[in-house]
DNA sequence: CAATAATTGCACTTCCATTGCAAGTATTAG
DNA sequence: CTAATACTTGCAATGGAAGTGCAATTATTG
Protein backbone atom coordinates (compact mmCIF):
# COMPACT_ATOMS: atom_id res chain seq x y z
CA UNK A 1 0.00 0.00 0.00
CA UNK A 2 1.69 2.97 -1.13
CA UNK A 3 1.09 6.39 1.02
CA UNK A 4 -0.70 9.35 -0.73
CA UNK A 5 3.04 11.25 -0.59
CA UNK A 6 4.16 8.32 -3.13
CA UNK A 7 0.83 8.14 -5.01
CA UNK A 8 1.60 12.18 -6.15
CA UNK A 9 5.20 11.52 -6.13
CA UNK A 10 4.68 8.82 -8.68
CA UNK A 11 2.71 10.82 -11.12
CA UNK A 12 5.28 13.98 -10.80
CA UNK A 13 3.00 16.05 -8.82
CA UNK A 14 4.79 18.21 -5.99
CA UNK A 15 3.44 17.30 -2.30
CA UNK A 16 1.90 19.77 -0.99
CA UNK A 17 -0.72 20.19 2.01
CA UNK A 18 -3.73 21.15 0.17
CA UNK A 19 -2.86 18.53 -2.66
CA UNK A 20 -2.73 15.82 0.42
CA UNK A 21 -6.38 17.24 1.84
CA UNK A 22 -7.64 16.96 -1.68
CA UNK A 23 -6.44 13.82 -2.35
CA UNK A 24 -7.67 12.66 1.01
CA UNK A 25 -11.29 13.87 0.77
CA UNK A 26 -11.54 12.11 -2.58
CA UNK A 27 -10.50 8.61 -1.31
CA UNK A 28 -12.84 8.89 1.86
CA UNK A 29 -15.72 9.34 -0.59
CA UNK A 30 -16.89 6.37 -2.05
CA UNK A 31 -18.57 9.39 -5.30
CA UNK A 32 -18.04 11.13 -7.57
CA UNK A 33 -17.53 14.72 -6.39
CA UNK A 34 -18.59 18.31 -7.28
CA UNK A 35 -16.24 21.38 -7.55
CA UNK A 36 -18.35 22.80 -5.05
CA UNK A 37 -18.40 19.82 -3.20
CA UNK A 38 -15.20 20.13 -2.82
CA UNK A 39 -15.56 23.70 -1.85
CA UNK A 40 -17.81 23.40 0.58
CA UNK A 41 -15.30 20.92 2.72
CA UNK A 42 -12.63 23.27 2.42
CA UNK A 43 -14.03 26.79 3.07
CA UNK A 44 -10.70 28.09 3.84
CA UNK A 45 -9.40 27.26 0.41
CA UNK A 46 -9.86 29.75 -2.24
CA UNK A 47 -12.29 28.17 -5.24
CA UNK A 48 -9.46 28.71 -7.82
CA UNK A 49 -6.24 26.32 -5.87
CA UNK A 50 -9.13 23.77 -5.49
CA UNK A 51 -10.49 23.73 -9.31
CA UNK A 52 -6.62 23.98 -10.48
CA UNK A 53 -5.66 20.89 -8.28
CA UNK A 54 -8.06 18.83 -9.55
CA UNK A 55 -7.06 19.93 -13.16
CA UNK A 56 -3.73 19.21 -12.13
CA UNK A 57 -4.52 15.45 -10.99
CA UNK A 58 -6.90 15.45 -13.77
CA UNK A 59 -4.11 15.87 -16.01
CA UNK A 60 -1.59 13.13 -14.36
CA UNK A 61 -4.11 10.42 -14.25
CA UNK A 62 -5.02 10.12 -11.13
CA UNK A 63 -8.86 11.60 -11.20
CA UNK A 64 -11.03 10.85 -13.61
CA UNK A 65 -13.47 13.64 -14.98
CA UNK A 66 -17.86 12.52 -14.94
CA UNK A 67 -20.34 13.97 -16.88
CA UNK A 68 -23.06 12.59 -15.22
CA UNK A 69 -25.86 14.57 -17.30
CA UNK A 70 -27.00 17.04 -14.32
CA UNK A 71 -24.73 20.06 -16.53
CA UNK A 72 -21.93 19.58 -13.27
CA UNK A 73 -19.03 18.16 -14.14
CA UNK A 74 -18.07 15.48 -11.37
CA UNK A 75 -14.64 14.12 -10.50
CA UNK A 76 -13.84 10.60 -8.85
CA UNK A 77 -10.15 9.13 -7.71
CA UNK A 78 -8.54 6.57 -10.74
CA UNK A 79 -8.37 3.61 -8.69
CA UNK A 80 -8.22 -0.13 -8.31
CA UNK A 81 -8.96 -0.82 -11.62
CA UNK A 82 -9.66 2.08 -13.36
CA UNK A 83 -7.11 2.59 -16.08
CA UNK A 84 -8.96 5.86 -17.42
CA UNK A 85 -5.75 6.92 -19.31
CA UNK A 86 -6.23 3.97 -21.59
CA UNK A 87 -9.27 4.77 -24.27
CA UNK A 88 -10.12 1.70 -24.01
CA UNK A 89 -10.72 0.74 -20.37
CA UNK A 90 -13.97 2.33 -20.25
CA UNK A 91 -16.03 1.82 -16.87
CA UNK A 92 -19.71 3.12 -16.61
CA UNK A 93 -21.26 5.45 -14.30
CA UNK A 94 -24.67 5.06 -11.95
CA UNK A 95 -26.49 8.53 -11.20
CA UNK A 96 -28.92 7.80 -8.68
CA UNK A 97 -32.45 10.17 -9.65
CA UNK A 98 -33.02 10.11 -5.58
CA UNK A 99 -30.13 11.21 -3.54
CA UNK A 100 -28.07 12.77 -6.89
CA UNK A 101 -24.93 10.36 -6.24
CA UNK A 102 -23.19 9.34 -8.54
CA UNK A 103 -20.54 6.78 -8.13
CA UNK A 104 -18.08 4.44 -10.49
CA UNK A 105 -18.84 1.14 -11.54
CA UNK A 106 -15.20 0.12 -12.02
CA UNK A 107 -16.30 -3.44 -12.66
CA UNK A 108 -18.62 -3.03 -15.18
CA UNK A 109 -17.27 -2.38 -18.03
CA UNK A 110 -18.70 -1.35 -21.06
CA UNK A 111 -19.88 -3.46 -23.68
CA UNK A 112 -18.60 -3.18 -27.55
CA UNK A 113 -20.57 -0.53 -28.92
CA UNK A 114 -21.32 -0.89 -33.10
CA UNK A 115 -21.06 2.20 -35.07
CA UNK A 116 -22.68 3.22 -38.60
CA UNK A 117 -19.62 2.78 -41.42
CA UNK A 118 -17.63 5.60 -41.63
CA UNK A 119 -17.89 6.26 -38.05
CA UNK A 120 -14.71 6.36 -35.82
CA UNK A 121 -15.28 5.51 -32.37
CA UNK A 122 -12.62 6.74 -29.74
CA UNK A 123 -14.06 7.00 -26.47
CA UNK A 124 -17.32 6.09 -24.81
CA UNK A 125 -19.29 7.47 -22.06
CA UNK A 126 -22.31 5.86 -20.53
CA UNK A 127 -23.96 6.92 -17.59
CA UNK A 128 -27.21 4.75 -15.94
CA UNK A 129 -29.83 6.90 -13.93
CA UNK A 130 -31.71 5.22 -11.87
CA UNK A 131 -31.73 4.51 -8.11
CA UNK A 132 -28.74 2.82 -6.16
CA UNK A 133 -28.52 0.55 -3.79
CA UNK A 134 -28.59 2.73 -0.95
CA UNK A 135 -32.05 4.79 -1.82
CA UNK A 136 -33.95 1.46 -3.37
CA UNK A 137 -33.22 -0.77 -0.40
CA UNK A 138 -35.41 0.20 2.54
CA UNK B 1 -47.32 12.99 -43.80
CA UNK B 2 -48.55 15.84 -41.31
CA UNK B 3 -47.76 19.22 -41.28
CA UNK B 4 -46.01 21.21 -38.66
CA UNK B 5 -49.48 23.05 -37.24
CA UNK B 6 -50.93 19.39 -37.18
CA UNK B 7 -48.03 18.44 -35.13
CA UNK B 8 -47.81 20.70 -32.89
CA UNK B 9 -51.38 20.76 -32.33
CA UNK B 10 -51.29 16.43 -31.84
CA UNK B 11 -49.17 17.69 -28.60
CA UNK B 12 -50.90 21.16 -27.19
CA UNK B 13 -48.84 23.75 -28.27
CA UNK B 14 -50.19 26.64 -29.95
CA UNK B 15 -49.51 27.05 -33.53
CA UNK B 16 -47.27 30.47 -33.72
CA UNK B 17 -45.21 32.13 -35.92
CA UNK B 18 -41.90 31.49 -33.60
CA UNK B 19 -42.59 27.75 -33.13
CA UNK B 20 -43.20 26.93 -36.34
CA UNK B 21 -39.95 28.67 -37.41
CA UNK B 22 -37.94 26.69 -34.77
CA UNK B 23 -39.64 23.56 -35.82
CA UNK B 24 -38.26 23.93 -39.21
CA UNK B 25 -34.91 24.94 -38.57
CA UNK B 26 -34.70 22.03 -36.33
CA UNK B 27 -36.33 19.46 -39.27
CA UNK B 28 -33.89 20.89 -41.52
CA UNK B 29 -30.92 20.36 -39.21
CA UNK B 30 -30.01 16.71 -39.05
CA UNK B 31 -27.53 17.24 -36.35
CA UNK B 32 -28.50 18.02 -32.53
CA UNK B 33 -28.13 22.23 -31.95
CA UNK B 34 -27.08 23.82 -29.17
CA UNK B 35 -29.48 27.05 -28.10
CA UNK B 36 -26.80 29.62 -29.01
CA UNK B 37 -27.01 27.45 -32.78
CA UNK B 38 -30.77 28.44 -32.51
CA UNK B 39 -29.81 32.22 -31.31
CA UNK B 40 -27.56 32.82 -34.45
CA UNK B 41 -30.02 31.53 -36.53
CA UNK B 42 -32.79 34.01 -35.48
CA UNK B 43 -31.60 36.87 -34.09
CA UNK B 44 -34.37 38.89 -34.40
CA UNK B 45 -35.90 37.00 -31.61
CA UNK B 46 -35.35 37.31 -28.28
CA UNK B 47 -33.11 34.43 -26.52
CA UNK B 48 -35.35 34.22 -24.09
CA UNK B 49 -38.45 33.30 -26.54
CA UNK B 50 -36.31 30.72 -27.99
CA UNK B 51 -35.19 28.87 -24.49
CA UNK B 52 -38.58 29.04 -23.95
CA UNK B 53 -40.33 27.43 -27.19
CA UNK B 54 -37.30 24.83 -26.66
CA UNK B 55 -38.34 24.05 -23.18
CA UNK B 56 -42.14 23.53 -24.54
CA UNK B 57 -41.10 21.23 -27.05
CA UNK B 58 -39.29 19.06 -24.46
CA UNK B 59 -42.04 19.16 -21.95
CA UNK B 60 -44.63 18.21 -25.07
CA UNK B 61 -41.76 15.72 -26.06
CA UNK B 62 -41.28 17.00 -29.59
CA UNK B 63 -37.72 17.38 -29.01
CA UNK B 64 -35.23 16.10 -26.54
CA UNK B 65 -32.40 17.01 -24.77
CA UNK B 66 -28.77 15.42 -25.83
CA UNK B 67 -25.89 15.88 -23.20
CA UNK B 68 -22.93 15.01 -25.25
CA UNK B 69 -19.97 16.16 -22.77
CA UNK B 70 -19.23 19.28 -24.42
CA UNK B 71 -21.21 20.69 -21.25
CA UNK B 72 -23.72 22.63 -23.88
CA UNK B 73 -26.99 20.87 -24.08
CA UNK B 74 -27.72 19.87 -27.28
CA UNK B 75 -31.36 19.16 -28.82
CA UNK B 76 -33.12 17.39 -31.54
CA UNK B 77 -36.15 16.47 -32.68
CA UNK B 78 -37.76 13.18 -31.93
CA UNK B 79 -38.60 11.84 -34.98
CA UNK B 80 -39.00 8.74 -36.81
CA UNK B 81 -38.15 6.00 -34.63
CA UNK B 82 -37.15 8.08 -31.43
CA UNK B 83 -39.60 7.41 -28.99
CA UNK B 84 -37.91 8.91 -26.01
CA UNK B 85 -40.94 9.67 -23.88
CA UNK B 86 -40.67 5.98 -23.00
CA UNK B 87 -37.54 4.96 -21.07
CA UNK B 88 -37.27 1.66 -22.57
CA UNK B 89 -36.61 3.50 -26.09
CA UNK B 90 -33.04 4.46 -25.85
CA UNK B 91 -31.23 5.49 -29.07
CA UNK B 92 -27.40 6.56 -28.73
CA UNK B 93 -25.81 9.72 -30.00
CA UNK B 94 -22.46 10.13 -31.56
CA UNK B 95 -20.32 13.40 -30.88
CA UNK B 96 -17.83 14.11 -33.08
CA UNK B 97 -14.35 15.19 -31.70
CA UNK B 98 -13.79 16.73 -34.58
CA UNK B 99 -16.63 18.89 -36.36
CA UNK B 100 -18.12 19.16 -32.63
CA UNK B 101 -21.53 18.26 -34.71
CA UNK B 102 -23.39 15.59 -32.13
CA UNK B 103 -25.96 13.07 -34.19
CA UNK B 104 -28.64 11.02 -33.35
CA UNK B 105 -27.92 7.17 -33.89
CA UNK B 106 -31.57 5.87 -33.87
CA UNK B 107 -31.21 3.31 -35.54
CA UNK B 108 -28.58 1.68 -32.84
CA UNK B 109 -30.19 0.66 -29.96
CA UNK B 110 -28.18 0.73 -26.59
CA UNK B 111 -27.65 -2.70 -25.01
CA UNK B 112 -28.89 -3.93 -22.34
CA UNK B 113 -26.66 -2.97 -19.32
CA UNK B 114 -26.59 -4.98 -16.07
CA UNK B 115 -25.95 -3.14 -13.17
CA UNK B 116 -25.23 -4.54 -9.68
CA UNK B 117 -27.71 -6.10 -7.37
CA UNK B 118 -29.93 -3.32 -5.68
CA UNK B 119 -29.24 -0.75 -8.55
CA UNK B 120 -32.47 0.11 -10.41
CA UNK B 121 -32.04 1.39 -13.63
CA UNK B 122 -34.18 3.92 -14.91
CA UNK B 123 -32.60 5.64 -18.14
CA UNK B 124 -29.52 5.40 -19.73
CA UNK B 125 -27.59 7.70 -21.66
CA UNK B 126 -25.11 6.36 -23.76
CA UNK B 127 -22.69 9.10 -26.08
CA UNK B 128 -19.82 7.61 -28.46
CA UNK B 129 -17.42 10.43 -29.26
CA UNK B 130 -14.98 9.69 -32.04
CA UNK B 131 -14.78 11.31 -35.90
CA UNK B 132 -18.06 10.67 -38.28
CA UNK B 133 -18.01 9.83 -41.37
CA UNK B 134 -18.10 13.67 -42.97
CA UNK B 135 -14.67 13.99 -41.45
CA UNK B 136 -13.65 10.41 -41.25
CA UNK B 137 -14.23 9.74 -45.60
CA UNK B 138 -12.82 11.94 -47.31
C1' DC C 1 21.83 32.16 0.12
C1' DA C 2 20.25 33.68 -4.28
C1' DA C 3 17.80 32.66 -8.36
C1' DT C 4 14.24 30.21 -10.30
C1' DA C 5 10.07 27.63 -10.65
C1' DA C 6 5.74 26.10 -8.95
C1' DT C 7 1.66 26.99 -6.06
C1' DT C 8 -1.85 29.67 -4.01
C1' DG C 9 -5.23 33.49 -3.46
C1' DC C 10 -7.74 37.40 -5.21
C1' DA C 11 -10.30 39.69 -8.59
C1' DC C 12 -12.38 39.34 -12.71
C1' DT C 13 -14.58 37.66 -16.89
C1' DT C 14 -17.34 34.75 -19.77
C1' DC C 15 -20.87 31.72 -20.91
C1' DC C 16 -24.96 29.20 -20.38
C1' DA C 17 -29.29 28.49 -17.99
C1' DT C 18 -33.13 30.36 -15.82
C1' DT C 19 -36.68 33.62 -13.78
C1' DG C 20 -39.79 37.92 -12.91
C1' DC C 21 -42.33 41.13 -14.88
C1' DA C 22 -44.60 43.88 -18.22
C1' DA C 23 -46.42 44.25 -22.83
C1' DG C 24 -48.47 42.18 -26.63
C1' DT C 25 -51.31 38.73 -28.89
C1' DA C 26 -54.58 35.15 -29.22
C1' DT C 27 -58.68 32.64 -27.28
C1' DT C 28 -62.97 32.20 -25.08
C1' DA C 29 -67.23 33.62 -22.69
C1' DG C 30 -70.87 36.59 -22.40
C1' DC D 1 -68.53 42.19 -30.93
C1' DT D 2 -66.43 43.04 -26.75
C1' DA D 3 -64.51 42.13 -22.36
C1' DA D 4 -62.13 39.00 -19.61
C1' DT D 5 -58.73 35.62 -19.51
C1' DA D 6 -54.85 32.89 -20.81
C1' DC D 7 -50.78 32.30 -23.32
C1' DT D 8 -46.65 34.16 -25.65
C1' DT D 9 -42.95 37.19 -26.28
C1' DG D 10 -39.23 40.50 -25.06
C1' DC D 11 -36.42 42.89 -21.78
C1' DA D 12 -33.70 42.95 -17.78
C1' DA D 13 -31.54 40.73 -14.43
C1' DT D 14 -29.75 36.81 -11.66
C1' DG D 15 -27.10 32.72 -10.48
C1' DG D 16 -23.84 29.11 -11.10
C1' DA D 17 -19.94 26.99 -13.09
C1' DA D 18 -15.70 27.36 -15.58
C1' DG D 19 -11.75 29.61 -16.61
C1' DT D 20 -7.77 33.34 -16.71
C1' DG D 21 -4.25 37.10 -15.36
C1' DC D 22 -1.55 38.71 -11.96
C1' DA D 23 0.71 39.29 -7.69
C1' DA D 24 2.29 37.12 -3.52
C1' DT D 25 3.84 33.30 -1.26
C1' DT D 26 6.21 28.99 -0.88
C1' DA D 27 9.25 25.40 -2.39
C1' DT D 28 13.30 23.78 -5.15
C1' DT D 29 17.74 23.98 -7.12
C1' DG D 30 22.34 25.57 -8.07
Amino acid sequence: MQTIEQVLESKDIRVTAMRLLIYKFLAEKEVAVTLSDIEHAFVKADRTTLYRTIKTFEEKDIVHQIDDGTGITKYALCENGCNCEIETDLHLHFHCNNCNETICLTEHKIPQIKVPEGFVSENVNLVVKGICDKCSGQ
